[in-house]
RNA sequence: GGCUAGGUGGCAGAGUGGUCAUGCAGCGGCCUGCAAAGCCGUCUACGCCGGUUCGAUUCCGACCCUAGCCUCCA
């Protein structure tokens, strides 16, 4: 039985799902104006590995999250770069698909865009209208009226007189109330527009959310989720919009990951403090090095960035590979109470660091079974290792392909001493120093085998030696 | 000011009313030509003060501290 904190009622529920067996996710995903970065990464990671671990369980899994491309940022990001608001999205999104794959997140089952929905929008906020839950402003801009609806506040636990106590001094007269917030906004000059019953203009967006998750996945789904910073007001007016159109119950588990922070603050553009995931990525062996990192802790829970922690993630992806490393890979997988206690972590709100630990166990325990010999039981728990990892995007790289990548040589400025290597050998060059080497141990020539150490490892290559005189390597 | 999270061993980070997180680092072993990797053992952890309890890091209350939200934001 899976569990999961609802944000809505603060406490954790079995997920039951309305349409059995089968469960619709809606993430709000990335307004396309800039690379994504860390935080936006983690968000990513998070319901990447949500989905991944409810179709592990059974479950055929929906997963829809959107692409904001219109909005004030687009609109600005283009008049700067002297594009059009289409040349600036394209680029961003292509560039949010690259540094996704990378990260190895799967697609959603669908990425719907804001531009492509404005019709289902209208239709939402014609049916605002209709209800009385929105009115048409001085401005000709449609506004949502916070007042009209009777739940306003409960995700966020807000009540709507505080809330309005701690407003800032608003300075929109055309709002009734200063808590109403934009539908529809009317085209100013310059600016994309669509047609609308309303004059031209274009989406809100709180709106698009709406109008694309019930589209997709009904009035009535099972998870909505986001980061911690969207509960409000973006998730507090999504519910307001929908339950006042349609009168559905809409969402039932809402889900909001926490933050990455840099040095205990929030990062964050307005601080200058944020890591952008493709200036990262080349500082760490590989990208799975990051998805480690960021599973490494409880989704909901902050996470702190710095080179320490990924340097971690590193050696403990290490440990897994090494277990890994020349086990056989036809041996089928025996399910035991590893695979049990996994599962219960994973069941329980998706605990991921606790579903690592366990990951970490197995690898202690194949390493015993090798060192007694136990090749067999060594290769069956390795091949449980696999499934377990895979469920959570790890541990499915060839292990020779891992112990052998080091992204720093690939990174933008060239040769890199962000891991402390000081040149960069081939593979190949690598494998002529290792052979050497295992000559000068077979003659027991040890000065000779010991400089050829010290070379390699100048070049930030660790040689293991194996019995029978066998040696592997691995970058650091 | 209002609301919401959280304060765990040298570090990161789970969890629990009374046996174990896990990884790194440290210390002692095994293994190794020496290493590395691996294995075994080990290390005064649960912010502070009360309360409930046979027993609390875990439940309750007060307090201190930190972060986030209340404004665009993953």
């Amino acid at each position: 039985m899976i569990r999961i904190f609802n944000s809505l009622t603060g406490e954790k529920e079995p997920l039951t799902p309305i349409k059995p067996g089968h469960i619709g996710m809606y993430v709000c995903g990335i307004t396309v104006y800039d690379y994504i970065h860390i935080g936006h990464a983690r968000m990513l990671t998070v319901f990447d590995m949500v989905q991944r671990y409810l179709r592990y369980r059974g479950y055929q899994v929906t997963y829809v999250r959107n692409i904001t491309d219109i909005d004030d940022k687009i609109i600005k990001r283009a008049a700067e770069r002297g594009q059009t608001i289409e040349q600036v999205t394209d680029y961003f999104i292509n560039a949010m698909n690259e540094d996704a794959a990378a990260l190895g997140l799967q697609k959603p089952d669908f990425e719907p865009r804001a531009t492509q929905h404005v019709g289902n929008i209208i239709k939402m906020i014609q049916q605002l209208l209709d209800r009385g839950y929105a009115y048409v402003a001085a401005n000709g801009d449609v506004m949502y009226a916070v007042a009209k609806f009777e739940e306003y506040g409960r995700l966020s636990g807000k009540v709507l007189a505080d809330l309005r106590a701690g407003a800032r001094v608003e300075v929109d007269e055309s709002k009734r109330d200063p808590l109403d917030f934009v539908l529809w906004k009317s085209a100013k000059p310059g600016e994309p527009a669509w047609d609308s019953p309303w004059g031209k203009g274009r989406p809100g967006w709180h709106i698009e959310c709406s109008a694309m998750s019930t589209a997709i996945l009904g009035l009535n789904f099972d998870i909505h989720g986001g980061g911690i910073d969207l509960k409000f007001p973006h998730h507090e007016n999504e519910i307001a919009q929908t339950r006042g159109a349609t009168g559905a119950k809409f969402v039932n588990v809402w889900m909001h990951n926490g933050f990455v922070n840099i040095d205990d603050e929030k990062m964050s553009k307005s601080l200058g403090n944020f890591f952008t995931v493709r200036e990262v990525l080349p500082k760490v062996r590989h990208p799975e090095v990051m998805r480690y990192f960021l599973l490494a802790s409880h989704y909901r829970g902050p996470i702190n960035y710095s080179i320490e922690p990924l340097e971690q993630a590193d050696i403990q992806l290490n440990r897994i590979y090494t277990a890994l490393r020349d086990l056989p890979t036809d041996v089928p997988a025996s399910f035991g109470p590893h695979t049990t206690r996994f599962i219960e972590a994973m069941d329980d709100d998706f605990n991921t660091p606790e579903a690592l630990a366990v990951l970490q166990t197995l690898t202690r325990e194949i390493n015993t079974a090798r060192d007694a010999g136990k090749m067999k039981q060594a290769a069956a728990l390795g091949a449980e290792l696999r499934v377990l990892a895979g469920v959570l995007g790890l541990g499915q790289l060839d292990p020779e392909v891992w112990f052998r990548s080091s992204s720093h040589v690939a990174s933008p400025d060239g040769v890199a001493s962000d891991r402390g290597v000081s040149s960069v050998l081939s593979n190949e060059e690598v494998q002529r120093l290792v052979d050497a080497r295992a000559a000068a141990r077979a003659a027991k020539n040890w000065a000779e085998s010991d400089r050829l150490r010290d070379e390699l490892a100048a070049a930030g290559i660790i040689v293991e030696d194996k019995p029978g005189g066998k040696a592997t390597w691995r970058r650091k």
